[in-house]
DNA sequence: TATTGTTATACTCTATAACTATA
DNA sequence: TATAGTTATAGAGTATAACAATA
């Protein structure tokens, strides 16, 4: 039953405010948590790697070249999902710091082969003790099982 | 004990190639991991919402303001980590297609609210049941058990 | 004095087309 | 003909500074 009119006009709210950002929708989708991790982490790591002058990318880039070297760009980008075109400027950088060399590739004349400097393996040695570092404050909240699990069932997404 | 020099000059692959990438040492990277998860499921997150025009970033936004009709671009901003200048665009577009109207904030007069027009409702509505299917998809290789608890695991990293 | 929304702007990241040299 | 690497370039995403209107 609908209560009678009051003969005093009041305005029922007609448009109210948002006191507290309702997520809940958001976090259902596998997409939207990943994502926020995702970048929770990489903003981390994008300040402990500052003193090395490597984005998130680039570490990932001499990484591979340190635990495969005379990797191709080629093998760089099928792995990291780079395109080719934009993985030139960075590899250009790195050489220019000397952290990287290129030598023809032994089998393939088009390709070359990239191997970390002795100033490449310098930096690597500590940037890679870094992230393993960080690991430990960003799995803060998580238990060695759970963050076992959690490598586990993300890598059920993506490989 | 070392062999005797041979006579002749065999050089012994001073640069092998490399036939398979080693990806060991990022797989153990939390960051890694969850990046490329979420690159993957933002990869056919973006195919599937072409239909509508969103991108990953436009349909989070619409579903905020779905689920909080009223919320400001501050609001916005801060749960999705959205600087305020990069989020004004969007919202021009996105009146300009008549998905979204803004009308004055019931207390504070500097904040606009944000709302959905009957189109915006329409498009949404199926842009969620678009997304809501895409989980069966991308999570296709984990049980319900292990979807829960990637989900939970994940808000453990970001929250 | 602080905050909301905005403009202008710069820098980075991502994507496509086209070229060269080699296979 | 196809592939590795490269160049040029356009578009999207992200960052800071500065301003007007309002709190």
């Amino acid at each position: 039953m609908k209560a009678p009119e009051s003969p005093i006009s009041v305005i029922p709210e007609p448009v109210p405010a948002v006191d507290e950002v309702d997520t809940s929708y958001l976090e259902t989708l596998m997409g939207y948590n990943a994502t926020r991790a995702s970048l929770k982490v990489i903003e981390l790591f994008t300040k402990r790697m500052a003193v090395y002058e490597l984005r998130h990318v680039d570490f990932s880039i001499l990484s591979l070249i340190t635990h495969n070297p005379g990797i191709t760009s080629r093998q760089l980008c099928g792995v990291l999902g780079i395109l080719p075109p934009n993985l030139v400027g960075k590899i250009s950088i790195m050489e220019k710091r000397e952290l990287v060399s290129r030598r023809p590739h032994p089998q393939d004349g088009r390709a070359v082969g990239l191997y970390l400097t002795e100033t490449g393996a310098k930096l690597m040695a500590d940037a890679e003790r870094t992230a393993t570092a960080l690991e430990d404050d960003v799995t803060q909240k998580l238990s060695a099982t759970e963050k076992k699990t959690l490598m586990r069932l993300l890598q059920k997404i993506y490989l």
